[in-house]
RNA sequence: CGGGGCGUAGCGCAGCCUGGCAGCGCAUCUGCUUUGGGAGCAGAGGGUCGGAGGUUCAAAUCCUCUCGCCCCGACCA
């Protein structure tokens, strides 16, 4: 490709609107422009590595046995009332109706319309098992979308549905796919962990996300430094000692007056007590009822094991009048001395053996101090409901955990028979009965890699690409194209390169140096050639590499050889 | 949706408080010079100041409404 006719429209400046650095290099380098809030176009530098991205993932997915498949972005609703989700999956499911007014949505994602192709085919355990994927949009009306790639409404998704016998067959199934994701991303350049995670709307039991570290990242990971565990947090499980030490109340439950003292460090300092003597009491409503959590004052309470702990599909905070209504006081100082009996509370497992701890007392201005389990409020129901710290142990091995933040690239879910069933995908086995089938899904933000592959990647000059996902292979930069011999060197190694099927952009343009070493820097292509005064001088042309700054000389007539030696 | 910020030339911004010719840098176009890290000189083009309404002799500037964008929270690839 000649760079002045290549559509590479790059930035000196950074658009105002990019905060994060794979944002703004993708906005600089001509990859990605905005149309609106979370919607973005590709251009053709954007486009070739997003290219790369998606054959790396094809080659990986087919390896693995599974099988490309294009599913309608527009879904009739009918399809998503069965598996119940048109009611459950909230606003960012963008509904629309056709001229007949019948109503659809755009599709998030496409288990019901996967099942519903596999439930008319698939009738006999002789046709598992079957793994379909596609690349293709998906549009979710995000709440926030953010980070250009990162967080898009529409967006490029790899989604593969498996469909087996039983969960044995799946097991079989999903490890595949493991071990394939692990590949697709090993082969992308990125660092990445794949943890332990939550299966949040889409349902199903177990899961896997698969996540590049980033300090940009969204979500945050716990990883043991000693072991191989790692979890999101909204998952990591927090171990308690099961040997529960002798201790007894030693003090008498006393109400105290704290005026205006709300938060835990309000209450803390004013009582001189140090944030773990105190129980504090979080008022929430999960699916309609209200729900009272008791954490130590230190700890942070985690909805995602308190919703399924308890089993609820929607959890939230209470709001202010509901608090005042349950417990009788304003915000801060409620308390689970007192609470009427039929509330349903529970506690983090740390609260366990707590003694002769602070509570609210549910009036204003007052709190409990001495309160005692079984002596002054009954035993309530514990179990682990708090994030994890850095000061946890393992919960594998008992080693250190540190906490680091993640990109979500990946995400890999057993489904079981939660679709199948709903929908009635089921199939005949070998004892001629009806089963349902056993489903696995499997996405990749293709979009997002490109951008966390950025985010690895890059150093003060612009991006640094690794080579399999790079726009191009190598850039030639001809350092004066008024200069006859400069121009036909460079043509003939630009010619010798594409012989050879390397993907190769030649900077003919009639600029400076200086712009073109800035330009080449900043797309990040892996090697450039630069053929100037050394040609001349000894008929030399140099070899950088992009992401060590080594350059080496050599003679005009191996350029070629050398170049593909080196990739 | 709650909180914070911003909309002025393609990009980055100043001007707004205190109303009075719409500016700067980069980019673009032409010419000459320059050619190993975002060149120099000379010239040129480009604006409904996000939109609507209002106040005023006069509005980018003050007031009201509205739209868009970004950041922080809940959601997710």
């Amino acid at each position: 490709m000649r760079y002045s006719r290549f559509f590479l429209p790059t930035l000196k400046e950074v658009p105002a609107e990019a905060e994060i650095i794979s944002h703004k290099l993708l906005l600089r380098a001509g990859m990605i422009r905005k149309l609106a809030s979370g919607l973005y176009s590709y251009l053709p530098l954007g486009l070739r590595s997003l290219r790369k991205i998606e054959g790396i993932i094809r080659e990986e997915m087919n390896r693995a046995g599974a099988q490309e498949v294009l599913l309608p972005l527009v879904q009739p609703a009918e399809l998503w009332q069965e598996s119940g989700r048109w009611d459950r999956y909230g606003k960012e499911l963008l509904r629309l109706k056709d001229r007949h007014q019948r109503a659809y949505g755009l599709g998030p994602t496409h288990e019901e319309v996967i099942t519903d192709l596999v439930r008319r085919e698939v009738k006999s355990y002789r046709d598992l098992p079957l793994n379909l994927y596609q690349i293709q949009t998906k549009f979710r009306d995000e709440i926030r979308p953010r980070f250009g790639l990162m967080r898009g409404r529409e967006f490029i998704m790899k989604d593969a549905y498996s469909f087996d016998v039983d969960d044995e067959a799946l097991e079989e199934t999903y490890q595949a796919m493991y071990q394939a994701y692990c590949r697709i991303f090993e082969r992308c350049g990125l660092n990445f962990r794949p943890v332990e995670a939550d299966t949040g709307s889409i349902g199903g039991h177990a899961s896997h996300e698969f996540m590049v570290l980033a300090d940009t990242g969204e979500d945050q990971i716990a990883c043991c430094t000693s072991c191989d565990y790692a979890a999101n947090v909204e998952l990591a499980e927090v171990i308690h000692p099961s040997d529960h030490p002798d201790v007894r109340p030693s003090r008498p439950m006393t109400k105290v007056n704290t005026p205006g003292r709300r938060s835990v460090r309000e209450v803390t300092e004013f009582l001189g007590i140090s944030s773990d003597q105190l129980v504090k009491t979080l008022i929430l409503i999960g699916d309609g009822r209200p729900v009272v959590a008791l954490l130590r004052g230190d700890h942070e309470l985690n909805e995602v094991k308190l919703r399924r702990s308890l089993g609820l599909e929607d959890l939230d905070l209470a709001d202010s009048d509901t608090v005042q209504r349950i417990t009788g006081a304003p915000i801060g100082f409620a308390g689970p001395v007192g609470l009427p009996g039929d509330l349903k509370i529970i506690a983090d497992q740390d609260l366990f053996d707590l003694t002769d701890f602070v509570t609210g007392a549910n009036e204003v201005d007052a709190h409990y101090t001495g309160v005692n389990w079984d002596r002054d409020v009954p035993r309530p129901e514990f179990a682990d409901i708090r994030f994890i710290t850095e000061k946890d142990p393992c919960p594998r091995c008992g080693g250190e955990i540190e906490l680091r933040r993640g990109i979500e690239v990946g995400h890999i879910f057993k489904l079981g028979t939660k679709y199948s069933e709903a929908m009635g995908a089921t199939y005949l086995d070998a004892d001629g009965r009806e089963r349902p089938i056993v489903m696995g899904c499997y996405g990749i933000g293709v979009g997002r890699t490109l951008a966390a592959a950025i985010e690895q990647n890059h150093d003060r000059n612009g991006i640094v690409f690794p080579r399999h996902i790079a726009p191009f292979e190598v850039i030639i930069s001809p350092l004066n194209v008024k200069d006859a011999l400069i121009v036909e060197a460079a043509e003939d190694i630009y010619n010798g390169l594409m012989a050879q099927g390397i993907e190769t952009l030649l900077d003919d343009r009639r600029e400076r140096p200086g712009v073109k070493f800035k330009d080449a820097d900043l797309i990040g292509i892996p090697l450039r050639i630069t053929v100037g005064k050394r040609l001349k001088e000894k008929n030399e042309v140099e070899i950088m590499d992009r992401a060590t700054g080594k350059t080496i000389s050599v003679p005009r007539d191996r350029a070629v050889e050398k170049t593909s030696e080196m990739l």
